[in-house]
DNA sequence: ATAAACTATGTAGTATAGTACCAGATCAAG
DNA sequence: CTTGATCTGGTACTATACTACATAGTTTAT
């Protein structure tokens, strides 16, 4: 694959490729007799890979790693331990979203008023409150908003 | 509350803090005669929010976007349509921490060999494939990593 | 053959999210 | 009353992850 087919199979731009490749994230490609980059198809995955893992919240630096497991031939115990570690993380941000998908399902219950009045009326529930029940309580069982 | 006192209760330090400010995190405090910032205790609850918000994915300017719903006095509709957005960004990001940790878990299954040889043996396994059954597959079945 | 499209390297610029440091003011304890 | 901790605003610096040129060579379509 060249450059271009890579770009259009990968959704990416040409330039985060070689910014990726600066990175060690994508492995030395072989070139061309005129220097042109020609791609495995595994880069594919490999940049799918890393969107995931992107998606996930980890950095760069994080998802090289990740991929250095195989790289660097590492034994099975480090390989393990690195994605324990890593799983651990997963756990802790799954966490967090699962908080904030409670603090927006109460918003979004505490908005649907019956009819345009419902919905027109002033949104006054703050976001601050981790847990929306204790936003409520704070006005005294009164949805305001 | 005065400056250290909230930088204490949030584990946040003071630059921080100032930045958030600046950025309209924070709403702008009352002063006692010499100028230092007094703080409600209020702070504490936006600033565990902020870092719900943070660990969740979102940046400081969504944040902002979700805090300003409260503060923009705006009407349920909007509220409620900005909620059920960012709540289907979440479920996006879910899905990748879900996808990740199956890859994680695969790859820790792979490596969790019978005794001392079995951890120490070269962990061969690509973390590029998005299930890790595609990758043992590609192995002929074989648990090499 | 020549223009358009593609590729190469290199460098510079942007946005985000802090972090570090400074001089000067203020406060609290000994 | 001094000394050290805390506070002020301002600026500068860092790291991450791109993004945008600039300039030159290569390939392809008409």
């Amino acid at each position: 694959m060249k450059t271009k087919d890579v770009v259009e199979s990968a959704g990416i731009d040409r330039e985060t490729l070689r910014f990726y490749e600066t990175k060690g994230l994508l492995p030395k490609t072989k070139r061309n007799e005129s220097g042109y980059r020609i791609y495995p198809s595994a880069v594919v995955d490999r940049l799918r890979f890393i969107k995931t893992s992107k998606d996930a919240g980890f950095t760069l630096k994080e998802i090289k790693e990740l991929i250095e497991l195989k790289n660097k031939k590492v034994t099975c115990r480090t390989g393990r331990d690195v994605a324990q570690q890593k799983r651990k993380e997963v756990l802790e941000k799954m966490k967090a979203l699962r908080e904030m998908k409670k603090i927006l399902d109460c918003f979004i219950d505490c908005c649907n008023g019956e009819g345009e009045k419902g919905l027109n009326r002033p949104c006054h529930l703050s976001f601050d409150m981790i847990t929306c029940e204790f936003g409520i309580k704070k006005r005294s069982g009164k949805r305001t908003g």
